[in-house]
Parts: C-alpha cells; sequence; structure tokens
DNA sequence: GGTAGACCTGGACGC
DNA sequence: GCGTCCAGGTCTACC
C-alpha cells in the first residue's frame, strides 16, 4: 500500500493474533483476517471516504501460524514479559491512500475502538484473579467494531440465523451499502446510508429478510442522535439501566441486549442463546429443559462477577478451537461450514 | 408474567 | 432439481 501510514502504541500485553481472533466478528466483513500473514484487513469510512487499512504487529508477523519452538533457540520478543503499565508494543496500520490530520485522527480512534486498546491492565488483570484459567494464555480482549453503530446492526444479523447466514448478511451489507476504497474494498454502511435504504432493498439484496424495518429504525435511531453513546459507556451508568435501554431498540431482546452490553466493555451479563444450552448440556453436563439448564448457567457463572460473560465466552471459544484448531488460522469460508448447529452437536 | 405462533433465510435431507 | 423440514431470537397477541 502506498497511502498515509501510522504507528499506534499499544498495551505491552497486546497479541494482535490472540486479540483479534477473539470473537466472531473478526470473520464478518468488512474485517478480513489474513492467515499467512498474521494481520487484519478492513474498509475503515474516515471524512473523506473510504480506505482499505493494514494492521499488522511486527514483532508477531510470520512467527505465530507455526506455533512451535525450535528446541535451542531464543526466545520471541512477544514471549518476553516487559514492564507493567508501559507501551512496548507498536502496531502499523499502513492504508491504500494518503489521510488527512482529520482523519488520521479518526483512524486512530476507529483502530482502538476496534482492538480494545483501552482496556486497562488493571480491568484485565481483575478478570484473571476471578478467572485464572484464561491468565496463562492472556485471552481477555474481545474483538468488535469500529462503532458501535456496526456492533448493533452486527449483533441483529446474528439473531435467529445460523452463523452462514450471519456472514452473508454482513457480506451483502457491505458490498450493497457500503462505500468504495481507492484498491476496492467496501466499508460497512454509515447509519445515515443505511437509514435512507428501502427495505425491499435491504431484503432482496442483503437478505435479512424480516430484519430489513427494524435495522432502518436503528439506522434511523444513531442518524438523530437518540443513542447516547457517551452514556451507554460512561462507567457511572449502572448496567441494569443500559440492558433495560438496549431492550427498548428495534430488534434487540435479552440475547442481543447482552451481547451489546459485552461490546460496550460491560461483562456482567451473559447473552444466552441455544449455543449456550448446547454449551451447558456437552461440557457441563446439565440436563433438564432449556430453562433448567439456562438456569444452571446463570449459577455456573455467577461467581465470574463483574466478568462473567469474558469467563463464558473463552469457555466457549476454547471449545470452538478444540474443533477447529487455533482461531488466528480460521479462515472465513471454511470457519463458517464448521460452526453450524448440526455440526456442533456432533 | 408466561406462552404460542409468526417472522425469513439457508442448509440438510428425501425423492 | 424440487419440495419439505428445521434452526435461530424477537415481537405481538392473548391468557
Amino acid at each position: 500500500m502506498t497511502g498515509s501510514r501510522l504507528t499506534i502504541p499499544a498495551p505491552a500485553d497486546y497479541d494482535l493474533p490472540r486479540d483479534v481472533c477473539s470473537y466472531g466478528y473478526f470473520l464478518l466483513a468488512p474485517n478480513h483476517w489474513d492467515v499467512e500473514t498474521q494481520s487484519l484487513f478492513r474498509v475503515l469510512d474516515l471524512e473523506d471516504g473510504a480506505t482499505t487499512v493494514r494492521i499488522t504487529q511486527p514483532d508477531t508477523m510470520q512467527q505465530r501460524p507455526e506455533r512451535k519452538r525450535v528446541p535451542g533457540t531464543r526466545t520471541t520478543n512477544h514471549q518476553k514479559k516487559p514492564p507493567r503499565g508501559t507501551h512496548l508494543k507498536t502496531l502499523r496500520a499502513a492504508f491504500d491512500r494518503k489521510l488527512s490530520r482529520a482523519e488520521q485522527q479518526q483512524a486512530r480512534a476507529q483502530i482502538a475502538r476496534m482492538l480494545r486498546l483501552d482496556e486497562s491492565a488493571e480491568n484485565l488483570r481483575d478478570f484473571h484473579k476471578l478467572d485464572p484459567r484464561f491468565k496463562k494464555s492472556g485471552r481477555g480482549r474481545l474483538f468488535r467494531s469500529p462503532s458501535l453503530f456496526e456492533d448493533v446492526v452486527k449483533t441483529v444479523t446474528s439473531c435467529n440465523v445460523t452463523w452462514p447466514s450471519t456472514v452473508h448478511m454482513n457480506t451483502r451489507l457491505c458490498e450493497v451499502l457500503g462505500r468504495k476504497s481507492p484498491t476496492g474494498g467496501r466499508a460497512f454502511p454509515t447509519p445515515d446510508r443505511l437509514a435512507r435504504t428501502r427495505p425491499g432493498t435491504l431484503r432482496a439484496r442483503c437478505r435479512v429478510g424480516y430484519r430489513d424495518q427494524r435495522m432502518i429504525d436503528l439506522a434511523r435511531l444513531f442518524r438523530k442522535g437518540d443513542i447516547d453513546e457517551p452514556w451507554l459507556t460512561d462507567p457511572e451508568t449502572p448496567d441494569d439501566d443500559v440492558f433495560a435501554f438496549l431492550k427498548t431498540l428495534p430488534g434487540i431482546g435479552p440475547y442481543a441486549a447482552g451481547n451489546i452490553m459485552q461490546l460496550l466493555g460491560r461483562y456482567s451479563r451473559l447473552a444466552l442463546d441455544t449455543e449456550s444450552i448446547r454449551h451447558g448440556r456437552a461440557l457441563l453436563g446439565y440436563t433438564g429443559s432449556e430453562r433448567q439448564i439456562l438456569k444452571q448457567l446463570a449459577a455456573h457463572y455467577e461467581p465470574f462477577g463483574a466478568h462473567k460473560f469474558r469467563s463464558y465466552w473463552f469457555e466457549l471459544w476454547d471449545f470452538y478451537e478444540s474443533k477447529a484448531g487455533p482461531s488466528h488460522l480460521w479462515q472465513r469460508e471454511s470457519t463458517a461450514k464448521v460452526f453450524t448447529a448440526a455440526l456442533l452437536k456432533k
């Protein structure tokens, strides 16, 4: 790429392959995880138009795919333990066009949100103290989108469908409504673009089904400024209030609200769905009706308090990796076929 | 507060 | 290739 390049400071424990490949959204358009180079490609929508960015972490590039250490060789950089609280890791972002100063600021903010670079070391320590199972791997950050709007729409596309349909809907939303970058990639649609789209277009061309009007209504709420993001992310705002508000949004029920809570950095709620029921039965050995299993799941994760979603999620993620191998080696197309209810039941 | 049925799409399966 | 069945969370009407 011949455009702007940015150096982005990351927390000392940051590990791009691990922290990007930590939540299913990294497999959804416009995100593209490149297994060969262990880097993240995606189109960002900035002030002057779309641009494709490639994000790398030099000290993990090319090393991660093997995951084997040759006896007698030196410890690699990313295995060294840096002092706490220092920004020793560096990410590189390369764009396919020149960015203005203002756009560089926007890009930095979007990348920081997406990669959870603001997740404090203290918060992660609290999680690992409460649930030491994930201390060794360092798991704790959950990949998300550059904007709350994209996170909310992606959540709607994950409701009442199997994973391959979610993959397809996001691909089509970008192809049909996303702005084009100089190298031809498509961004995720903006609230304004989605708000101006006809339900019939969404249904026929993006295959979103009955979600059409709900997605347009959501986009209009974002466009009008009815979604108060500072209030939703303010630590002073009680989780219960945020959860109650989210459930008033079109297309958002208890599962979706719980998922958006974690995307907002609030991990005190679970997002329980049929996948959770399967997990309860298959891995935790629970029996009984769905309602009974949901109760058992709630009790199981209760000790993890403010971090219970992460305990739930990384337990589930370990299971997926046991089926499909390390997540940083997953390909979007093949993985879409792995995560079908029928196959997981097997 | 709890429950039943409709909403859409894509995959699996049988013929 | 076609028809049928099923999975998936939210919403509405009804009790």
